[in-house]
RNA sequence: GGCGCUAUGGUGCAACGGUUAGCACGUAGCCCUUUCAAGGCUAAAAUACGGGUUCGAUUCCCGUUAGCGCUACCA
């Protein structure tokens, strides 16, 4: 079903859903950037949509600039994030002769010409002569290239050859992007790019170019829509003239927006984290960073945006990627976090508390579902109880661990401003004593027994409820903020009670 | 410098020729009174600028400005 209610006629549409394939190519030249992710998480969103197949691809087509070892933590990434794949990855490192072949075919028709220029010569991308313009501002003045090799320039001794595509002297290229509409380019703009380095040492040519590698792998593997970042777009004339020249047909193009920082310039480390691992690390739950991601260019349309991930499936379509760039905004991403953290069925969040608490040691066996009760009764079903009581005031699942201390473990710190603001009357150590009596003697432990008996001494103390509440709540989780006391003390416990507020009037008798 | 893309509150998005320009984050204030890092309510805050087209422009066209991108034997 489409988001306007229609369906497309069965065959139809499974023969379309069948047919879609894309691919998400990462460079390892750095870890997994939020923008890369994102334009990963559009990629398998539309494939996941159109029934069709995800397909990972690594382009480390620069022995200079490429670490392998950095593969890894994008695939972590991708996988933390949800986003699988179909197909791959492929590493273009070990597709090389491919890359050749093409290269050699776009030779032998007239489409590229072996180029003997010194690499240098191009370096920093002065193609020809400087421009008229007099003073060279930062970058230099740039022209198009129209290298004099083009012609046939006899080979150079010594001197091994790249390989550049000619680019037609006139006329335009133009090609359908699904997010920008058709888009039409003049050749004269467009330099004569390498699509092959020159070979090292005894090789007859080096390794592939980007442009050379995409063309060559999206037409093998078949992809039949590009979607990547915005910062291709420029680029896409140069590789729909090579589909030509490889007699093929260019697929649908989506270029989608590119993600900003605070300030609007390109989202960089000064920014803060954009590793998508960090988000992991800080403690966001998956569902939430994707949801925001989905955000970030892409609207479904109404006003709606707690979309979870079957949600953003349905409702994803390359019509409503936008085609502005979007600041990356913290603050919403950590908003998004909280309403997972209240929304989700408790089962879903258990096991990801489940992990932070292992993570920081806090963790104990018999709160595993299926697992025997501990000491005092505490299960898997005391688990969920706790967990399900502090989520409304947790922001990263790691305040599981900190915030939440008290709850999971006896060693907690006790906040010495909290009890500044709280202890202020003098009565409070003797309530506190007074209270833990009456607590200990109770039959039943449950919300409104404690109740009770906490109002009831507040009364006979002659101080407001509250007074005697707030304090009890230091006392026994150390903090001046924590979830309402009386539910507190019932997933505490009796006798964890009695014992925190009997140390706490001794701790504080002694201060 | 050349070429390209974009332009709705501080931020992310709605409104795809006619609305008092809507929602959310954030911000401010108020309420709740058992704390707030929970919850509820309210407020301030935008169509970059200038021309067209049209009965009517946030919306279509042109220009200006600004931001971003591309302009490598990087991807």
């Amino acid at each position: 079903m489409n988001p306007d209610g229609k369906t497309l006629p069965m065959s139809d549409s499974v023969q379309k859903r069948s047919l879609a394939r894309v691919r998400f190519a990462p460079s390892p030249t750095g870890y997994l950037h939020v923008g890369g992710a994102r334009t990963a998480l559009f990629n398998w969103l539309f494939a996941r949509r159109q029934g069709g197949t995800m397909i990972l691809r690594v382009e480390d087509t620069d022995a200079e600039r490429n670490k392998p070892e950095l593969v890894q933590g994008i695939l972590d990434g991708l996988r933390w994030l949800g986003v699988n794949w179909d197909e791959g990855p492929f590493y273009q490192s070990q597709r090389t002769e491919l890359y050749r072949a093409a290269a050699k075919k776009c030779l032998a028709n007239g489409a590229a010409f072996l180029c003997y220029c010194p690499a240098e010569k191009y370096a920093g991308g002065d193609h020809t002569e400087p421009a008229q313009d007099e003073e060279p501002k930062a970058g230099g003045p740039r022209r198009v290239t129209r290298c004099s090799c083009r012609d046939g320039k006899p080979s150079t001794p010594g001197v091994k050859p790249a390989v550049r595509f000619k680019v037609p002297l006139g006329g335009t290229t133009k090609f359908l992007d699904a997010v920008f509409g058709e888009r039409e380019f003049s050749n004269e703009e467009i330099e004569d790019f390498v699509l092959l380095r020159s070979g090292k040492n005894d090789e007859e040519f080096g390794q592939s170019m980007y442009q050379l590698g995409v063309v060559v792998d999206d037409i093998d593997m078949r992809i039949t829509h590009v979607i990547r970042g915005a910062d291709h777009l420029s680029n896409t004339p140069k590789q729909v003239l090579l589909y030509r020249a490889l007699h093929s047909e260019p697929p649908v193009f989506a270029h989608v927006p590119l993600i900003l920082g605070a300030d609007k310039s390109r989202l960089s480390k000064r920014h803060g984290a954009t590793d998508v691992n960090m988000y992991r690390t800080d403690g966001f739950l998956p569902e939430a960073f994707r949801n925001f991601l989905a955000l970030l260019g892409w609207s479904p349309g109404g006003d709606e945006e707690f979309l979870r991930t079957k949600e953003l499936i349905d409702k994803f379509s390359l019509e409503g990627v936008s085609r502005t760039n979007a600041v990356f905004d913290r603050p919403k991403l950590e908003w998004f976090n909280t309403q997972y953290l209240q929304r989700l069925p408790i089962e879903e969040l258990l096991p990801e508390v489940e992990k932070e608490l292992k993570r920081s040691g806090l963790w104990k066996p018999e709160w595993a579902a299926g697992a025997a009760p501990g000491p005092e009764g505490r299960d898997h079903a005391w688990f969920s109880r706790t967990v399900d009581l502090l989520r409304p005031r947790i922001r990263l699942l790691p305040d599981f661990s900190s915030w939440s201390r008290a709850f999971f473990s006896d060693e907690f710190p006790r906040d010495a401003a909290a009890k500044e603001k709280f202890w202020k009357d003098p009565k409070v150590p003797e309530l506190l004593a007074k209270l833990a009596d009456t607590l200990e003697k109770l039959n039943e432990w449950n919300h409104d027994a404690c109740d009770h008996a906490s109002r009831a001494i507040a009364e006979a103390g002659g101080v407001k409820a509250g007074l005697l509440i707030n304090a009890t709540r230091v006392a026994i989780v150390g903090q001046a903020v924590a979830p309402p006391l009386f539910d507190t003390m019932v997933v505490l416990g009796q006798q964890r009670v009695v014992r925190r507020l009997r140390d706490a009037v001794a701790g504080f008798g002694k201060a």
